[in-house]
RNA sequence: GCGAAAGUGGCGGAAUUGGUAGACGCACCAGAUUUAGGUUCUGGCGCCGAAAGGCGUGUGGGUUCGAGUCCCUCCUUUCGCACCA
């Protein structure tokens, strides 16, 4: 052991030692539970970021803690490697995708093993391998036949200069973002998976999972959107004389197409109650009806095609201004009969619902825009008065209840000059709450909500024109990609026989490794070995399909192959019954819904076909936070910004610590600060985890992560921050050479007893910490440990002894490698990771007597030292005569006093 | 727009059920060691105030003997929105 910490040097003995012994093969033991944790696997993108150091060491904590508590462990790794990263990175360099990728992950896989992460190696698997992705094949497939997977069109964006299909993220501002062009909309044909078929399971099961994060699974309730509401429907007719004038009925235009002259236009709603209140229609402009009126309406058709030029981001067309043409078809209202007008609005979704919504402009504050904008007719059919009542006895005493009461009088004048003049901007949007009356609704009046939607519902029902429905937001999974390096979908199109499923034993459908795609088209599309086959039904020439599988599909399952990357044979085997569920599931936030929904959806889906037997596949759920760092820059004289690294920042501080200026080294001249975000290549904020390995070792770098920020929060980068975690590491150290030198004072017993309480007392609340995953306290534990140890300063006692077994052994699932050197130098053990976890003695936190803060009016005014024994009556007594008490107290009545045992006594006068 | 979170010293954060706000660390200040820088060690460190004391957990209100914690309100920031992974 040498006299200076030199931790590259302890790292690689550790890690040789770990790879000699196989310290981290996961075998299928018996009489041992098991504990399956697992962390997102990382996309191969080149190297490894800051945000994988995080979730893997998050991943590594956990599973030598729960090694040392006793389990089997399994702790797996693996590479989500097909993805639109290998393309881009292929047209810049002209490499195939494959060959980056294989790199990528080569490079990888060695700073994972420089971090020290426990990882069984043997099971690593790779989504773009075929032995892999085969079952994907192979699933999707059975799904087929299960009528799980199936064909229809969807919207793509479409970039007409390179012809070809773009992802979202290649839509930048409208435009193509290689060409330039704007982007168009684009129905293709594309395999969809039947979530919505689980949707009621998906959210239902959201409760047997007490594991997860609250938030996550109300994101996820709120994915799927279960609404109960009404699907009814307005007639039309356009041979009506109303419609006669601005449209000409059926046949009398250019062309047949379906009976579009007389129809039901389906609305659904949530809100029947306010059904007496709809003075307009609105439809997507992909409805049938806006197609139908468009075609003689030019104003109006080149509206729809504005629509159809737009973003297909929901988050886009949410935010639009809400514009609208009306198509000049009246509608009539299914009770009232009123004739309403159909409009086509630009916020209606097609995928949603019926694609159509009745305007209630006086309760949505949707259409109440729209009306506004429009000039649409506004009428109330909802008492507001009731609303107010509900909320002045709620809340009567407070002044915010006054101003509320107060903006409800100016109200009522607003909605009177909103009703006449539809310009008002005093409108109030809490009018839509479901606590109001029904007015102005003929045999509605007087009913609330519920009563309201059953007696609307009953009323459509009896006229066959609607009935309440249960409607999900959730809308199935749309699979197909027009991208190379991705899993073929596995049919064959013949001329003959239609879309052929490829039979099993030809499986897999092996994608070409050697394509270099250039931006148009799609690459597979123009192999014409990849495309040209024989029909497995017919035997005549073929043409195989070129689209690959979203990457989601190829995540939805890779846990499950851990537990037997080895099987050939099938896609999972027994060992999956002993592996699964996860235990421990760690990752980012961001996959909040999509991943672990469809992940869900997977594993249901496999035990309907009888191939797994769990209904969930992640019992617990950790969704680590963001790594941020601060963002500096300068604005150039035309305007651009250029983005300066932190590490190149000199960052100045006055006398107390505030920073006044920030300097770039370079030039001395100063950057402004832009705050703080997540690390990107964009605003050039990121670290390098490899160079903070080389500078300081692994340990540091995950005793950093872990002290920063609890694990579920964003954590914020400090290199003086990773600084002090290096100076912890080394006073660690030295104590530890201190202690094998022995010697020191001989160190009093009443201090030998105060540390020994207080490293027990600190051990107590870490495995409390711990357990609930705080581990930056634990963190803080080790220090104050270390802290207790420097004070004692002799290092002969048994409690020096005793305290830096603890300390080691509760460090060492953040920094595994000085703790397990130490370990052995110092004589406590052969190995570390599988030494006992430490536990704390009660008999060391007993004490005499125990402090008592004392408070006057809740106020701290002293504390008092009394047996820890002592009951209520004596406390108060005590206190009572307490000076610092009688200074405040004096004179004064005593109404009450309140004793917190153990903690405080409050005086009331 | 919809959905989900988060706001505590100069900074990261701590504070099990409502019970001493600011643990631990960073930065900063003073001192010691060192040829100097760095390292290392000791002490100080929420704000106002000479002190007594007062004020303090984004805003404003409420409940309570007592509120960072519970309720209402407003503000700000971050994340997700279905073809990035």
């Amino acid at each position: 052991m040498q006299q200076r910490y030199n931790p590259h040097v302890v790292e690689r003995d550790a890690q040789n030692y770990w790879d000699e012994t196989g310290a981290f093969r996961a075998v299928e033991a018996v009489g041992k539970p098991k504990y399956y944790c697992l962390s997102m696997f990382p996309y191969p993108s080149g190297k490894l970021h800051m945000g994988h150091v995080r979730n893997y060491t998050i991943g590594d904590v956990l599973t030598r803690y729960h090694r040392m508590r006793g389990f089997e462990v399994l702790q797996p790794m693996g590479w989500d490697a097909f993805g639109l990263p290998a393309e881009n990175a292929a047209m810049a360099n002209s490499v195939p995708p494959a060959k980056w990728t294989y790199d990528n992950i080569a490079y990888m896989k060695s700073q994972l093993k420089s971090l020290g992460f426990g990882i069984d190696w043997s099971r690593e698997l790779a989504t773009c391998r075929p032995e892999y992705y085969r079952w994907n094949q192979w699933l999707f497939l059975r799904m087929l036949e299960k009528g799980l997977a199936y064909k229809k069109t969807g919207v793509v964006n479409w970039d007409p200069v390179d012809q070809t299909v773009l992802a979202n993220e290649q839509v930048i501002d409208g435009r193509g973002w290689r060409t330039g062009a704007p982007v168009e909309k684009r129905e293709i044909p594309m395999y969809y998976l039947a979530i919505t078929r689980y949707a009621d399971e998906l959210l239902a099961m959201l409760d047997r999972l007490p594991g997860w994060p609250e938030r996550v699974k109300t994101m996820q309730a709120n994915w799927i959107g279960k609404s109960y509401g009404v699907r009814f429907a307005f007639t039309y007719d356009l041979t009506d004389p109303v419609n006669r004038t601005h449209l000409p009925p059926q046949g009398e235009g250019r062309d047949g197409g379906g009976d579009l002259s007389h129809g039901k236009l389906w609305v659904f709603t949530t809100r029947a109650d306010t059904i007496m209140g709809v003075t307009f229609v609105a439809v997507a402009a992909e409805h049938p009806l806006a197609t139908r009126a468009a075609r003689d309406n030019p104003q109006l058709a080149e509206f729809v095609e504005e629509c159809k030029r737009g973003s297909v981001m929901e988050a886009d067309i949410a935010t639009m201004e809400k514009k609208g043409v009306p198509t000049g078809v009246f509608a009539t209202h299914p009770l009232t009969g009123e004739k309403v007008e159909v409009w086509v609005g630009n916020y209606v979704l097609m995928g949603y619902g019926e694609g159509a919504v009745m305007g209630v402009p006086a309760h949505d504050e949707r259409d109440f825009h729209f009306a506004k904008l429009h000039g649409l007719p506004i009428k109330q059919v909802i008492d507001a008065q009731s609303t107010d009542s509900r909320y002045i006895q709620e809340t009567a005493d407070t002044r915010r209840n006054r101003a509320r009461v107060n903006s409800a009088r100016e109200f009522d004048t607003a909605f009177a000059e909103a009703a006449s003049a539809f310009t008002t901007d005093h409108w109030q949007p809490w009018y839509e709450s479901k606590n109001g009356v029904c007015i102005n609704s003929g045999k509605y009046n007087s009913l609330g909500y519920h009563e309201a939607v059953e007696a609307i519902a009953a009323d459509l029902k009896a006229k066959g024109l609607g009935e309440k429905q249960v409607l999900y937001r959730l809308r199935d999974w749309g699979v197909s990609r027009q991208r190379y390096w991705g899993c073929p979908i596995p049919i064959v199109h013949c001329a003959g026989c239609g879309d052929v499923p490829v039979p099993d034993d030809q499986l897999p459908v092996v994608l070409p490794e050697d394509c270099v795609p250039d931006g148009t088209g799609n690459p597979l599309a123009k192999r014409a070995d990849f495309v040209n086959c024989a029909c497995p039904k017919c035997g005549r020439p073929a043409r195989r399909e070129t689209d690959t599988m979203d990457t989601f599909v190829d995540s939805s399952w890779y846990y499950l192959r851990f537990a037997c990357a080895d099987q050939g044979a099938g896609m999972v085997d027994e060992r999956v019954a002993h592996w699964l569920p996860v235990d421990q599931y760690i990752g980012g936030i961001e996959h909040a819904i999509l991943h672990l929904l469809y992940s869900r959806f997977w594993t249901k889906v496999m035990r309907d076909l009888g191939l797994v037997k769990m209904d969930e596949p992640f019992m617990h759920l950790l969704t680590q936070g963001m790594v941020l760092n601060e963002i500096f820059f300068r604005k150039t004289d035309s305007g651009r910004i250029s983005y300066f690294n932190p590490a190149e920042v000199d960052v100045e501080a006055d006398d107390k610590g505030n920073r006044i200026a920030a300097v770039l080294r370079g030039d001395g001249r100063p950057v402004e600060s832009g705050g703080i975000g997540t690390m990107s290549k964009s605003k050039n904020n990121g670290v390098d985890p490899q160079e903070l390995i080389e500078e300081y070792g692994a340990d540091t770098a995950r005793f950093f992560m872990m002290f920063a920020a609890p694990p579920e929060q964003t954590l914020e980068w400090s290199d003086s921050g990773v600084e002090g975690a290096a100076r912890f590491l080394r006073r660690l150290w030295s104590y530890g050479v201190r202690y094998r030198d022995g010697g020191g004072p001989v160190v009093a017993s009443a201090l030998r007893r105060s540390t020994c309480f207080e490293i027990h007392s600190v051990l107590k609340q870490a495995n409390y910490d711990i357990a609930r995953h705080q581990f930056n306290t634990v963190a803080s534990a080790a220090m104050k440990i270390l802290n207790a140890l420097d004070r004692l300063a002799g290092v002969d006692s048994e409690v020096a002894k005793e305290g830096l077994e603890i300390l080691l052994r509760l460090l060492s699932p953040i920094t595994p490698h000085i703790c397990h050197h130490l370990w052995r130098e110092l004589g406590f053990g052969e190995n570390i990771l599988t030494a006992k976890w430490p536990e704390h003695r009660d008999e060391a936190l007993i004490v005499d007597e125990i402090e008592l803060v004392v408070q006057v009016n809740g106020k701290k005014r002293g504390d008092v030292r009394v047996p820890h024994d002592a009951d209520q009556a004596a406390i108060e007594k005590l206190v009572l005569a307490d000076p610092s008490v009688q200074k405040f107290v004096a004179g004064q009545a005593i109404k009450k006093v309140v004793v917190v045992p153990g903690r405080l006594v409050n005086v009331v006068v």
